[in-house]
DNA sequence: GCAAATATAATGTACATACATTTAATGTCA
DNA sequence: TGACATTAAATGTATGTACATTATATTTGC
């Protein structure tokens, strides 16, 4: 459906000013399917990122700075959802031996396991972008990086032509 | 920058799968320059829109389910966002006297000023979209609107080519 | 007319975000 | 060594989101 129709406005000031709202709308109707599908799995998206990052990590521990560096939004408080998770024992805090200022977390076997039973229900590709083809997913992702272009920086992206 | 290089994750499942991850990233971003740009007036992303819809309705009222329509969120609470506007003075409240379960939200003179205000000092132009060509961003309404078609629907929108 | 259903908004609870502050451990250097 | 800065995580506070429940007004059907 199109954007007008699904927030009911008719016009937009621009094209430009569509694309924004467009992405708003579009994000959080995504973001809303993803954490349905999650809850049945008694997860919220942030912390099943979380468990993923330190699945990625597995042996190994992650510290909260890892958590926060790798998360995509980097200003959120990653050690309040690692005490969810800790609740859940899906993950397990240990001071850092090395640095006792540094915690050392880590997915626990019941944690692994959630992952994959959640990968195996395939609730991750019923994600919408199956309805686009592989050139443009490819033609998304190259629109997406460039409005991230930062004032200032020179886009070096390729053109999308 | 690169999504890749952007969350430090060198490569993804697939085109589609980055997609995804592209899209939260990129509206995230977006979001949070938004509310940077807009506490420097004291108002939060929710509140603006809020105050926006109200503009539109001015010098009609609008009802808290008249709001919840119009917002690109539909679920969250208007309610608790009419709160903090109405402590700020820049909406009333009236209970509607034709139906006296339903409420008259208004905005206020200072809201019209603050608005008018908040475009005067073109914040909303620097938005990331600047960077993106008419055409681009054309392409980038049609490829979000096709993300959101609906399982069993049939997608009626021209191909973007 | 009145009980039940419905409509409208507000409220409660759990979780998340944004940002400032605090606590504790470690590093630095006079 | 000891004062001071820095680092790592946790905590506090305001706001927002998601979803269930409640309070009150209105409508409906007998």
């Amino acid at each position: 459906m199109r954007i007008e129709d699904e927030i009911k406005q008719p016009t937009f000031r621009d094209e430009h000013q569509k694309a924004i709202i467009n992405l708003t709308y579009t994000s959080g109707w995504l973001q809303l399917r993803q954490a349905t599908a999650f809850k049945e799995f008694g997860l919220t998206l942030p912390q099943f990122n979380i468990l993923r990052i330190l699945r990625g990590q597995h042996p190994l521990p992650a510290t909260v700075a890892l958590l926060i560096d790798r998360m995509l939004d980097k200003t959120s408080n990653a050690s309040r959802i690692v005490d969810r998770l800790e609740e859940k024992k899906l993950v397990t805090r240990t001071i850092c031996p090395a640095n006792r200022r540094a915690v050392d977390i880590r997915i626990t076997p019941a944690g692994l396991e959630l992952l994959k039973s959640i990968e195996d229900s395939g609730v991750m590709e019923k994600n919408g972008t199956r309805f686009l083809s592989l050139e443009e997913a490819r033609q998304l992702n190259l629109l997406l990086d460039k409005i991230r272009t930062e004032d200032g920086a020179t886009p070096d992206l390729p053109s999308c032509e």
